[in-house]
Parts: C-alpha cells; sequence; structure tokens
DNA sequence: GGGTAAGTGGAGACCCCCATCCGGTTGCAC
DNA sequence: GTGCAACCGGATGGGGGTCTCCACTTACCC
C-alpha cells in the first residue's frame, strides 16, 4: 500500500483531491461503490451501468457523474483487490527464506485474483493497460521479479524460470477464475501447488521430459500492443 | 484421425442428411463457413451474424437459413477441431508406452485448443454444454480418463492425480489461449510443459511443498449447472 | 432562514445486434 | 425453353446498452 490504509476503514475513502463532496453525494458515492463492488463479482465486468445505478437506488446520471467511464469505476472498486496484491509482494520482499517469500507471494496474489471474478477480469486487463493502475501493477510484478531473482541465486527456483513465466502464471490462473467462478478459490490453489512444484530447483528433470521452449517475454509482448 | 479424414478436401463436406441443396445454396454455404472460421477466430465466438453474412457477401436471411443459431454456425466451423481432438486421444489410445501416451494427448489437445482463440471458445462452452458437442467432448475426456489410469497403473502418473486435474488443465490453457492469443501457442507449451513435469511420478514430492488441495470433480460440477 | 451552487433522476437520442418477413430472382428437372 | 420450388437479400421491428441533457430538489454557508 501507499502511506494509508484505510481500506478497512467502514467508509470508502473520499476521492482523490475534488474540491469537497456533498453530504448526500458522498453517500451516493459509497452505495454506487458497495453495490458494484458486488454486482462486478458476480457478473462480471460488463454489467451494464444502469443496473448499478437502479441497484444502489440512484440514476444513471449520477453514477456518470460520479464515474464518467466504466473504467474509473472498475479501478475505484477493485482498489483494495490490486492494494492486497502489492501488500503480499512488499510482505514477501521482509521474508528471509527466499524460496518461502517466492511461493508465499505467489499464492497470495493468486489467490486474491482467484477469489473475485470480477477482479480477475480487471488484473487480467490491466495487463493490456485498458485500466490505469500499471503503476501498481509494475509495482507487483518488480517485487516478483526481486523475489525469483533471489530464490533463483539461493538455487532453489530452477535456472530457467523466466520472468514471462509470471505473466503464464496468471494468464493460466485466469482461465480458471473465468470459467469456473465458484469453484476457482480451490481450483487455483491446486493449479499454483502443482506450478510451484515445477519451479523447484531441487526436482532434477527427469531425462525424457519435453524441455520447456525458449522463454517467450509474453509481459512485453502484451504490453507493447 | 479417425477413419475419415476429409478434412483437408477443399470443398467442405455437405450437411448432414438434409434432401439436397442446390448449386448456388451449397456454395453459399461454404462461403460462410470459410468466412466464418476467419472471423470466429480472430474476433470470438460474440462476433455479430452480421458481420459474418456481409464477409461472406451473402445475405443475413441466407445465413439464418442455413445455421439457424449461432451454436449451429460455431458447432459445423470448428468440428474439425474436435475431431482433431478426438484423434489425438484416439491414437494415444493405441500407444504402447503408458507416460508417452498420456503426455502425447495432453499436449496435442492443448496445442489444438491454444492454436485457436476462437475454438478455445467453443472448447470450453462444451464443458457448460452450451453446445451440442458433449458426445465428442465425452470421448475426449473418457480417453483421457484411460490415459490416466494407464499411466498410473504403470507408476508413470503420480497416484494423487486426479481426473479434474484436467479440467484445470484445460481451464488454465484456456486462460493463456483467450487473453494472448498470438503468444498462446508457444505460451501454452511451456505451461503444459511445466505441468507435465509435476504430473510425473517419479518426481517425488519435496517435504516442504504444499500438498494439492484434495481433488474437486470440477468436472462434475460444471456439468450438473 | 434564505440564496445558490451542487446534486438529482428520468427521458430520450443514438448505436448495435438479433431474427423474421416478403417481394424479387434463379438453378434445375422436365 | 419453361415452370416452379428453392433461394436470395434488404428492410424492418424489437430489445438492450451507453451517455447526455435538463428541469427540479437540496445541502450548505452566511
Amino acid at each position: 500500500m501507499g502511506a494509508e490504509d484505510s481500506r478497512l476503514r467502514p467508509d470508502r475513502r473520499a476521492p482523490a483531491q475534488e474540491p469537497r463532496l456533498r453530504a448526500d453525494a458522498l453517500h451516493n458515492r459509497n452505495r454506487i461503490l458497495e453495490v458494484a463492488a458486488d454486482l462486478l463479482a458476480e457478473r462480471g465486468l460488463d454489467v451494464p451501468m444502469a443496473a448499478v445505478a437502479r441497484h444502489a437506488g440512484v440514476g444513471v446520471a449520477t453514477l456518470y457523474r460520479r464515474f464518467p467511464t466504466r473504467r474509473a469505476l472498475i479501478q475505484e472498486v477493485f482498489a483494495d483487490q490490486f492494494a492486497a496484491c502489492v501488500a503480499a509482494v512488499d510482505e514477501a520482499l521482509t521474508c528471509l527464506d527466499p524460496w518461502d517469500a517466492f511461493r508465499g507471494a505467489v499464492e497470495q496474489v493468486c489467490a486474491v485474483q482467484a477469489g473475485n471474478p470480477g477482479f480477475n477480469s480487471a488484473f487480467v486487463a490491466a495487463y493490456f493497460e485498458e485500466f490505469g493502475i500499471s503503476g501498481e501493477l509494475d509495482r507487483v510484478t518488480c517485487g516478483l521479479n526481486e523475489l525469483a531473482r533471489r530464490a533463483k541465486d539461493a538455487g532453489r527456483l530452477r535456472a530457467d524460470f523466466a520472468t514471462s513465466d509470471f505473466t503464464l502464471l496468471i494468464m493460466a490462473n485466469s482461465g480458471i477464475s473465468a470459467q469456473a467462478p465458484e469453484a476457482a478459490p480451490t481450483a487455483s490453489r491446486r493449479l499454483v501447488a502443482y506450478l510451484l512444484d515445477s519451479f523447484r530447483a531441487d526436482r532434477a528433470a527427469p531425462a525424457d521430459s519435453l524441455p520447456p521452449p525458449a522463454p517467450l517475454d509474453l509481459y512485453d509482448i502484451l504490453r507493447s500492443r
């Protein structure tokens, strides 16, 4: 997180530095965010704006005035989840054991991702810079890369692990989350366990196994679109 | 391949047992299928029917007359890919080495899936019985289960591999295919290689690795919706 | 308490997609 | 060649979704 961790306060934080918000307007804004969180989670990123407004008991105009674009709404709604990912990585960076740190960060980020189908979509979309959250995303990916470097240096992570493998992991995890939302938390844990198993350095590759293809910088490919 | 490999013929096979089709009608039908294959691959399963018609140079009515529902069109368009999956499994079932058979089937099915984003969606959707192709899908899953059984009996596949892990694999693979279509073939191969690596029995799990969660019958969950 | 700027909700313009209907056209059997 | 059944494509109605405009209401500052 940044300096603030207001994210557990019952009332949501106010918008960035808007001059001020009238009491009724603030109330409506919070109500919209609550409702949007539910709807986005259960009906996906493309839930009609009108549905959000209706459930929040406000007019469409109010919704659009507060959040001019769908993107703005989504960004605000999933700020907590993004923060949780950043926090997980930051915490792992303070962990002494390089493998535990690596494993913990991967597990937690994937768990957050699989825990909310809506956030999953937003998180993946962030890779395409469709949302303005790349700052936080970069922090996550840089942190993960550092964790990978440490684990590799310590001889715990296989040497041919590539930066792009994080992207691989996240895309794979997104498939689980997108296709089977109810089962996602459990299924995701299992997928991650399997993959972490493969990532370990202390399991020498058997002779006849197919060597992974040359690392491909998926992350770069996606960002350069 | 099954017995037939008509799938390389320049002209598509005629519809099942419709009485007969006038020459111009048949020509249009084939043209629609060609165009639809391209559009579905590059723009996803929800490409507007009107766009298909326009690109094929026919009216919407003609498209609807030939393929009354979008499902019917998709089913026909991806019949080849479905057949390729069935063929891959059937071929693997004749392979002598249980591990090679298992590995080969998994690799080929995933490769077909990752090779075409449109087919990927259709394939995954088939799990939800949104399309009428469950017959072929069942054949694939049953075949895979049999291959898993053999590999396990031979002591090559880890004992805690679950039937639902195929679903896990396919969902994960679908994430790759859906999010990064251009990179999907390569990225998918790498993902599959990692996972196959984890599935091997001859890599004893290290003491501190997280045991995979209890197998969850994802497949059943999805089918029972 | 009163003036005012901020806030409100609903109506409606606009766009896209689906699916059907129907008057005109054409391949094909004879 | 000719008649007709099959075929064609554009027009059309219906349903939804996005986003804006505007006449009305209300919280807040003095």
